[in-house]
DNA sequence: CCTCGCTCGTTGCGACTGCAATGGTTGCGG
DNA sequence: CCGCAACCATTGCAGTCGCAACGAGCGAGG
């Protein structure tokens, strides 16, 4: 028995810890966008996610918001159905390939688009200036995690 | 091509968006860690965070875990709850204030907590490794984001 | 033509999540 | 001493998640 003692020597140091200090921040960056979308437009981020690819390319397919922008294949689906009966997305069957299913914005998905570029671009900005030494090199080590490991 | 398509001209690039980058860069750091978490151990990263805290603090109290390492108060119950269960944990009052709980690691807990500390350390020092040159400017982003905003 | 292996999107399932509400506890002000 | 606001941990709930399984569609090979 005897030590129940506090090991205060640090046995492992989390707040060193990329991939905690990673995580972090990543929410602390969604948090604000993702609590505006939420509360101003009932959007949340996998939605986000969905919306935008969809306004690069016009038409796209579950399997391509899936490959571009990280998400699982179930969590795109049922994002673009929450979109779909919000009206902001048609949902078609691709003639070519019946599989596939063609996604397309509606006026007011591409309205709702507009809206939070305009958000998204803005806090962009304010990142850009509130980072700037340092944009660069984070930018650098971000592409490295993703194209490495 | 009467195309009314693409829009080719780029609505909003999501892949410039410093959110969305920091949000799956932080999701691939932490999935190899979780997964080898989860499949050798059956620990989650909520679990992990909680036993962190607690071998570095010795005693802990849910509230003390929430503030620290930046859980919910109901996912660090909860997770309290689960390594309890797993034996790896032992709750108990604390008899100054019997509001708060009182956390502490088993041997079973420690032992665990030995294994995955040394799996994070190696970790570390792979992605320091990977980074290096950018892993202080990096560090400085965290820290700005974390602490700004 | 039919079969077989593969792809795509959806859905069932059990687990997890955040939030708000609950029950229990404390300590301050009167 | 009492009442009451603040605090702590847990839990109910409805929504979401990841994964595996599924049905439907495709196309190559015989």
């Amino acid at each position: 028995m005897g030590d129940h003692a506090p090991e205060a020597a640090e046995v492992f140091d989390l707040g060193a810890f990329l991939p905690y200090r990673m995580a972090v921040a990543a929410e602390r960056l969604s948090v604000g966008m993702s609590k505006r979308y939420r509360d101003e437009f009932g959007i949340s981020i996998a939605e986000w996610r969905v919306l935008v690819n969809i306004a690069d390319r016009g038409a796209v397919s579950v399997r391509d918001i899936e490959r571009e922008v990280h998400l699982e294949k179930s969590k795109a689906s049922r994002a673009a159905s929450r979109l779909e009966a919000g009206g902001y997305v048609t949902k078609a069957v691709n003639a070519q390939d019946r599989r596939l299913v063609v996604l397309q914005l509606t006026e007011a998905g591409e309205a709702l688009m507009a809206q939070l570029a305009r958000i998204a671009m803005a806090y962009q900005a304010r990142l850009d200036q509130m980072l700037a030494p340092e944009i660069a090199p984070l930018n650098r080590a971000i592409d490295r995690i993703l194209s490495d490991l």
